[in-house]
This record gives structure tokens, sequence and C-alpha cells, in this order.
DNA sequence: GAGTGGTCTAGACCACCTC
DNA sequence: AGGTGGTCTAGACCACTCA
């Protein structure tokens, strides 16, 4: 028998019946030492897509389908397609398959003169931006901290998502003084344009301060406001924006679909 | 019967013990609508640990004690672990256990001037480099392109990965345009401080181009070098570097590991 | 050797989508 | 109605860790 030793050891009656079933045909998964079924499934997998010969919107062959043609069960067929989702190379739809992702990327650039609308339009995409919830309150106290306002001091909250070109590429939690600028939230409504939204303050120009970026997996509701599989990551950026005289009038967490963004951050030139 | 419509329909006699045996058990999972069983088990353990009932460093009840605590199957207790896995809250030890995480975050600051041993320098932290791989070979066409090369042309390529005090942060593959900088390998081999290397070389002074930043799932083999859970997600930087001329004089591509390092992009001052 | 997590099987019902 | 993926169970063997 050629049952290896890292999975089914022998005298396994099951995993021998599915062996002699299938056991040849073509180029399969083998119980074989150090190398267990559902990696190999996935590779195999991974190997079609990036040859090409599943492209992209291409129909994966369904659970049961590799459960035969692999000879493996299904919880082995589905370990081995949540790898395939993890790397981002399929999109599952329950009741009606798993199919080949196509790749996308959006290029986002920060700079310390970062608009969101023009980074967006340089690219040939048409943005949009959708306030979910806005409401006036008091500073958490690292909101204050960042804004340089006296610990619950109010500010206004507004939670929005973006999109380009009907992509979802963000969702973003976002803070202003509430004192200095009164109104923000229905003028930020009307104008999807944040400079001219500035510019009605009477501030002409702004700046990120900094930024901070990281990696996490999304909660199941951000996966769902970003439109994105529950299993691919996201990146986080956090910012503070200042005015001319470097004081805060914004902070902001953005989260950015790890499968559809990518950020570029240009040296000085 | 207080069986849901969502799992575990009536009629499945094996749902019924588990449920008769384990029915009112504190407060345990339920089935009910609308909230699966390994979800309910999940939250109910991130409440444990975001309570501090579970401290960093703390031992999780093994599979066995949570199938009997909650009256749910093996499966379905993995499944509520690989979530908290995923969240980044425990790491997982076979023939150990599994253990709330400890959550520490190294800030690497990108500008057009980063340093690399400079930065952890100034957190306090030693850094350290090992390479695990040095070659010299042909450019691959995107590297070329980059390092503004031929098609082709020599390049050094090495693998490295970096430890903040035995704290595993990053791994990087670096290129280098070969005929520019005989002896590379051997001199970065020498000589952690890549600026006095570059010295060496006659470039008193080299900046950062451009910064590409995503976010991703690591490979094993990444994962295995980054010391991290494969659940993980990693932050890639892709950059270039260039001399005072602006001619680039490397080109790498670094995995931080998510769950040990934020990035840092400070604005223009 | 006892206990831990890792892999795998076989089979069940559910929710969802499409015809 | 039939097929798809999502959840769950019960039970098996394996690899690893530690006393």
């Amino acid at each position: 028998m050629s049952i290896g030793r890292k999975s089914m050891g022998p005298g396994i009656e099951p995993a021998r019946a599915a062996d002699s079933l299938h056991s040849g045909v073509g180029p399969g998964v083998r119980r074989r030492a150090g190398d267990v079924l559902w990696r190999q499934l996935a590779d195999l997998l991974l190997a079609r897509i990036d040859e090409g010969r599943l492209g992209p919107g291409a129909l994966l062959p369904s659970e049961n389908q590799l459960m035969e043609e692999f000879g493996v069960s299904r919880n082995t067929v589905r370990r081995a397609l949540l790898r395939l989702r993890e790397l981002g190379k399929i999109d599952v739809e329950q009741g009606r398959g798993a199919f080949v992702r196509q790749p996308r990327f959006l290029q986002y650039t920060i700079t310390d003169r970062t608009r969101f609308a023009d980074i967006l339009a340089e690219q040939g995409y048409a943005p949009r931006v959708q306030f979910l919830e806005a409401l006036t309150c008091p500073a958490p106290d690292p909101v204050a901290e960042l804004l340089e306002l006296a610990p619950g001091a109010p500010v206004h909250f507004l939670r929005a998502v973006s999109d380009a070109d009907d992509v979802r590429i963000s969702t973003t939690r976002i803070f202003h003084p509430a004192e200095r600028f009164p109104e923000m939230i229905e003028r930020r409504r009307r104008d999807i344009n944040l400079a001219s939204v500035y510019r009605t303050f009477g501030i002409e120009d702004y700046r990120r301060r900094v930024t901070w970026i990281e990696a996490r997996r999304p909660t199941e509701e951000e996966a769902d406001l970003l439109k994105q599989d529950i299993f691919e990551p996201v990146m986080v950026t956090r910012k503070v924006d200042v005015d001319q005289q470097g004081r805060p009038i914004e902070f902001s967490e953005a989260l950015w679909s790890g499968s559809h963004v990518r950020l570029c951050i240009p040296g000085a030139d």
C-alpha cells in the first residue's frame, strides 16, 4: 500500500476504499508523508488558475465534483477551497459556485497633499462617497488627543463607504472638531470634494500630518461594507490632516479592500 | 424543541442528544436562527479575552474541553478557534494548546530617508539581519525595469530575515545592479548598516523613490520565515532606492509581520 | 503514555440560487 | 426541483509536546 505516515495510517478501511476507487486518476492527490491532501488539492487548483486553464471569471468544479474527481471527502475539498479564498484567488457565492477572481488593483497614492477625489479621477475612475452614519458626539480620548482637543470636546462623526466605478474600495470613520466646523456634516453631504468644503470654512489648503498603516482581517460587518470576502485581509490607514497653521482638522480611519487597492508612497522629489 | 431553522433541522437525533445534555449550561451556545454555533463560540471566547478573563499568555481550554463545555462537535470548536487565529487573538501550538496572544507593535516609519537599522535603534530595539540566500543572476523583467537596467542584466539577489530584539519582523527579497556593485553580497554580509556599505561604493547618500504597499495572506513558507500564524495577514512593501543622481541602486520587496509591525508615513514638514 | 492540536472521512440538514 | 455552498456531527488516526 502507498498509504503515507502523515495521514490515514494503515488499517483505515474508508481511506483504502477511496484509494482503490481513485488511485492513479490523472494528476490527482495522493496520501503520502509530509503532504496533506487539502494542500495538494489547493496547489493543484492554484496551478490550473495560474496556468490559465481556469481563467478569470471561470466557474470551478462544484465541491461534489471535486470530491469525486479526487476521491476525498467534502471537508477536505472545503479546506482546499478555503485556502484559495484566503489567497484571494476565488470568490465563493452560496448557491452558485466558486469563481476565479479577476485581479484588479487601484493605486491610491498617499502624500501630504492626498485628495481622495483627485486620486481616483487621475486614474480614470468615477469616485462616489456614501455616508452611512453622521452624528455629533464627545470625542473619544484617542481622537481628542490626535485632534489636539480637550478630552470630551464635541466632534462630528461620519461613517462612509467609497466606490470607484461601482467597485467598493474603502470604508471610513471620520472625525472633525465640531466647534470649529459647524454644519460640516451637511456640507460634506452636499459636496464630495472635501477641499471645496474646507474652503467654505476659510481653509484654502491643508495637508496630511501623518499616516499609520496596518493589515488585519476584517470583521464580518467590515467585510460586508467592503463587499469583500471575510478571508481577505484589509489595510487600515489612520491619518491626521492639518490646516496651514498646523492645527488638526480631521482624523480618519479608512479600511481598504486588500484585493482592490494598492497604496503608494512616493519619495520626496 | 428550541432547535433553530438555520442548523440541524428537526429530526436529527445526535443534535438533540447534545442539546438535552448541555442546554442551559451557563452562558453557552444555542442552536437558533441566524446565529451559527461556531460564531457564537468564537464571540464568547473573544469576550473572555477582551474582558481580561483570559489574559495575554493564558492557555485556552483544550478543544476536547470546549466540546464538552459547550456541547458541540470538535469541528465546530475548531472553526471557532480558527476565527480567533484569523483575528490574531491566539497562537496555537500543536501538542501544547492555544494561548492568548500578547499584542505588540513595532512602528516602522517610511520616508525618503528610510534606514532600517536607524529606525529600530530609535525605538530601542536591537536590529539583526540574517541572509538566507545570496546569488547573482539575470534580472527578472519587472526588476530590470524598476532598476532601469537592460532586460536580463545581472543583479545580485539576496533573501534576508530581520529581527528586532529576537522578534521576527520581516523577510526581504533584495535586488542590486550587479555590474555597478561588485562584491555587494560580501560587503552586506559583513556590515548590517547598508548606508555604510553604499559609502564603500562612493555613494554618500541615497533616498527612496517610491514605496508600494499591499496586504495579503502569507504562503506557508513566508509564515514560517516570519514565525507567524498562517492565518495572520502580512503587509508587502515594494520600494526603489536611488542615489543622489536619481539612478536606482536597489529594489526590494519586504514582507512585514501584520501582528508585530505598524507602518508610519509622516507628512512633509 | 497521556494529552494536545492536525487531518480526514461519511453523512446529515440548512440556506441560497437557478431553472 | 435540483444543485450549490454553509453548518454540524461522530469518530478515526496522526504528529507533536511534556512529564
